[in-house]
DNA sequence: TTACATGCAAAATGTTTGCAAAATC
DNA sequence: GATTTTGCAAACATTTTGCATGTAA
């Protein structure tokens, strides 16, 4: 038997939180840092990954998987896909899933249990698709 | 103007290839270095990673993104995606394709110009999933 | 004889961890 | 007061790089 540790809602963990979901885009732990750092001038990164980490299994976060070798975050938990612009770094939303069935028909082709999968889109993303 | 720089196909280059293309799996860098030290003892892992990145610009090899932390390589350029084993880590290939034109749907979408995408599942492997 | 390739070791990158002190319930 | 969280620094894993030496065309 498990047993659940009790999480706390420090404020380390609030302005973090809160930091993402104010931002637009889709930070990385260094990102996040930088952003909580400006209230929170003393905090550590290793703490800024312990609460990343923390949020994300508690379904607080989402962590993003998008082939870069970076881990990102996102505070949007809806079914969504993301677009990495190649040039800057860029990660955008994009609505779209594939069809509900995929699992199982993948399943029956390779044998796996198929949970899940991931769906990135790359390209140049506006500006950057106009700079020479 | 570029200078392509000239690539030879040297022993080490030769036997890493080879190697590669024998796995049934898809090796990630300290695996081929394991598999390539058989015949060449005395080579390096920095060796290793040059030329599985040289092969792989050349277009010989394709580097895999399966959203795992290593980099994997697979001797298989066809259009193809991958299915990984969310307990051992293993990985297979999985032919589905999206829509041809999903790259102009995307792109009207969100404004990109999308030049490819990385679509990987995850799941159990046969072995896995008979495991309790 | 001039590039390109290699071995080695050090550096760079992104992330995790051990521990004593501090904050929280 | 017991337990979780933090800062700090060290450890970690993977990949890249500098440089002197080696090798192939």
């Amino acid at each position: 038997m498990e047993q659940q540790t009790e999480r706390r809602m420090t404020r380390h963990r609030q302005v973090i939180l809160d930091e993402i979901r104010k931002s637009t885009g889709h930070p990385t732990a260094s990102e996040v840092y930088e952003m909580v750092r400006k209230s929170l001038p003393r905090i550590s990164l290793g703490t800024v990954y312990r609460n990343l980490q923390i949020l994300s299994e508690s379904g607080i976060l989402r962590t993003l998987e998008t082939g870069g070798s970076k881990r990102r975050f996102d505070w949007n938990l809806s079914g969504h896909n993301h677009i990495l612009c190649v040039r800057c770094g860029r990660v955008d939303d994009v609505g779209y899933d594939l069809k509900p069935d995929v699992e199982e028909t993948i399943g029956s082709i390779c044998g796996y249990k198929v949970t899940g999968y991931l769906l990135a889109f790359k390209g140049l993303c506006p500006k950057c698709r106009n700079m020479r």
